[in-house]
DNA sequence: CGTTGCGTTGATCTCTATCAAAAAAGGTGG
DNA sequence: CCACCTTTTTTGATAGAGATCAACGCAACG
């Protein structure tokens, strides 16, 4: 079940362009731990000193707000690299991070990353394109939040999440909720308008696209 | 007026640690423009392939909605930059670039960076920290904007842009309610009661903390 | 079967956007 | 210095979106 660590890192963008014997150096001997669901991996504001690589399971990276509500960041599955940018603003880690499966998590320290970047510039360019990219998602959730209503988030979470018609949910609808910036229950009636309008389906957590320029009508005209 | 294009990049944390040479090859012949107030210079969606220098003026660089409502992402004076990230990512501007002063701007191609980029390891190190640094200003904007209400958005402001005690408004307060993620009215009000309490006084476009503490209480406690 | 977590639905309540109008604040030209 | 015009800001009243509260349905699971 758990993934290969090298082969993770291979796929991920930013390390995509490693040659074998770089990607040794970027490992070397790493912590693996285990962390049962719902346990509490990173805690926002501790020293950002590694970031982490989901081997299996799932993590979701949240931020909280005093009175407890919750805005996910993003969900990471097995594969997925976890606070690859925070590693480099030295400083604190800007959002917590908890397991939302039993998960496997390797750990690699800071230093191993920024002497291979000092040492390769490919490497330099490949971080800054992947950096850039997240960049430009940050973008998208600041316009949503700041100009969409709920609809018009979820009409382009499913648009953007949908490969050929279809989309699994991430988790639960309470996390759905969390990662467009709202809670269950306006998320709920915001799925219940789009099925009863015919422009989705959806059951057991998959959605299916009905009508497609519905939703990117949701997009452009309100 | 006009600064110098070498000394804005050197000033700049992106290219600050370039060596004379480098810069030199970096900047090479540049087309400098100027723009009236008011004046469209990048257009969301265009393809983004130079990042702008600041030479004179403010500029800002923000996001529209269908019905026409703007969030602005950051206001540049002179000496800053814009688009200093989109350009790595291939692909369009993901905002809007509009002159609120009459400014004179350079434009540096995307080839000149990634060539240097990829000849210079210290370059790239400098990069990633520096879109590091974004990303991060970034996931407060989305902490704002989900979880904390108009009046602990415009604290947070305050507290992040006062050098000891003080802290000028970077252009109209519609502006300022803008980049706060509301509209004029409501940060108005925010700004009265902030006033009323005897947190802050505010004349002319700048505002003094008078109670930090109380500042600070508002971003933790609601 | 009870429990426990999740989801739906309905009824408020709060915050904030919008609308409207008046008051300041700045310039400009005389 | 003043009258005039434009832009910005304040304030009030209203409306709308969404968060919260509460009740209930529904599964999975011990």
């Amino acid at each position: 079940m758990d993934q290969d660590l090298q082969s993770v890192l291979l796929s991920a963008p930013l390390f995509s362009q490693l040659r074998p014997e770089q990607l040794d150096e970027l490992v070397g001997p790493v912590d693996i731990k285990r962390y049962p669901r719902g346990t509490e991996i990173i805690r926002v504001g501790e020293p950002a000193d590694a970031f982490l690589v989901v081997l299996s399971g799932a993590v979701k990276v949240y931020l909280l707000s005093p009175d407890g509500r919750e805005h996910i960041l993003h969900m990471v599955q097995s594969g997925g690299l976890v606070a690859e940018a925070a590693v480099f603003a030295q400083g604190t880690y800007p959002a917590s991070t908890m397991a939302t499966e039993d998960s496997t998590v390797a750990m690699v320290r800071r230093a191993r990353v920024t002497d291979l970047l000092q040492r390769d510039p490919e490497v330099g360019l490949a971080m800054v394109a992947g950096l850039s990219r997240r960049l430009r998602e940050f973008v998208s959730v600041i316009e949503d939040l700041s100009l969409r209503d709920v609809a018009s988030r979820l009409a382009r979470f499913i648009l953007e999440n949908s490969t050929d018609g279809r989309c699994r949910l991430p988790g639960t609808k309470t996390e759905l909720a969390a990662q467009l910036g709202t809670v269950l229950e306006p998320l709920s009636r915001a799925l219940r308008k789009l099925k009863e309008r015919g422009t989705i389906d959806e059951q057991s957590g998959v959605i299916e696209v009905i009508d497609r320029d519905a939703l990117e009508d949701l997009l452009l005209g309100t």
